[in-house]
DNA sequence: TGCAGTGTTGCTTC
DNA sequence: CGAAGCAACACTGC
């Protein structure tokens, strides 16, 4: 579900309400969730009583740090959502307390960790495919975390300019999708940006990384930042249940030129009609006249 | 009714 | 070794 700016958009909603809050009680309803420590007791254990400081986003993965040297970290994987609010026990189930907008929402119920905390509001895991993974790790240890240190560099930054692009996809070989798409490369792009950069920039997605030329390596370039940046400011796309921290939906759905845009005209005015072709188990959508 | 499809990632297989 | 396939899981929509 959530690449970049859902991941954006539900770590600056975080951070606006976390800092300061005590973790009271955890509760978790699906243990295979948490990846470290090994087991849900120690889990607990090392996050029970300790204060969120801030949050940050690297890659796709929310880190949350907390006092006492430990860190957070939530990879959302395709279903996953953060909400903060409230929730109540009631016959031993979590219900939503209030009229928030997570309420009815059927993408919110599968509730499976919820953290209570010290201003008796709640921060819950709601993910039901469950593949979200939830762990803890020292945070002045974050460096050696394998989920953090073999990122590429984050396409937001100030410095990933052309240069630093060209530095990290200039050496590969394969297809420029994919290449787009690992985050051992580039972090942060996934299935649909990866199609709106290079239906804005005029590349085939299965084009070979090694055969592109500097110009169309530049258009490429051109289209990252401003995509990512606009989906951010329209706080991410919620074309199927992406939820930011609130249960409330992002827009940039509004603006998408070719995910899930199959059959319909180009965008470009170049008389395409969008293709869907699977691959690797997902599919990529392009214009077949202006990507080439 | 049944099955293809879903925003991610990492392991297995060839 | 690299590329492709598939599994983790549960639901929606055709």
């Amino acid at each position: 579900m959530p690449e970049l700016p859902e991941v954006q958009t539900v770590v600056s909603d975080l951070q606006k309400v976390l800092p300061g809050k005590k973790i009271e009680d955890i509760w978790v309803g699906w243990k295979k969730s948490i990846k470290h420590p090994k087991t849900s007791e120690l889990f607990k254990k090392q996050l029970i009583g300790k204060k969120f400081l801030s949050a940050a986003r690297v890659g796709k993965n929310i880190l949350l740090y907390l006092s006492g040297n430990t860190t957070l970290l939530i990879h959302q994987k395709m279903t996953g959502h953060m909400l903060y609010g409230k929730w109540k026990v009631k016959n031993g189930k979590w219900n939503a307390v209030g009229a928030g907008p997570h309420r009815d929402d059927p993408y919110n119920r599968f509730l499976r960790m919820v953290f209570s905390l010290s201003n008796g509001k709640q921060l819950a895991l709601c993910d039901m495919r469950k593949f979200a993974k939830v762990l803890t790790w020292p945070t002045s240890d974050l460096g050696k975390l394998p989920d953090i240190k073999d990122l590429g560099p984050d396409p937001t930054n100030k410095e990933f300019d052309f240069k630093k692009f060209k530095e990290v996809i200039g050496s590969k070989r394969g297809k420029i999708k994919q290449t787009l798409m690992d985050q051992n490369i580039i972090a942060g792009i996934g299935n649909i940006y990866a199609d709106e950069i290079l239906w804005q920039a005029d590349v085939h997605p299965f084009a070979r990384v090694e055969k592109l030329k500097d110009k169309k390596l530049k258009d490429i370039f051109k289209a990252v930042k401003p995509i990512l940046t606009k989906s951010i400011k329209m706080r991410g796309t919620s074309s199927s249940d992406f939820r930011d921290a609130s249960g409330n939906k992002g827009s940039f759905q509004k603006y998408l030129k070719v995910y899930k845009k199959e059959g319909e005209e180009c965008a470009k005015k170049d008389g395409g009609i969008i293709k869907r072709v699977k691959f690797g188990g997902r599919s990529s959508h392009f214009c077949p006249v202006h990507q080439k």
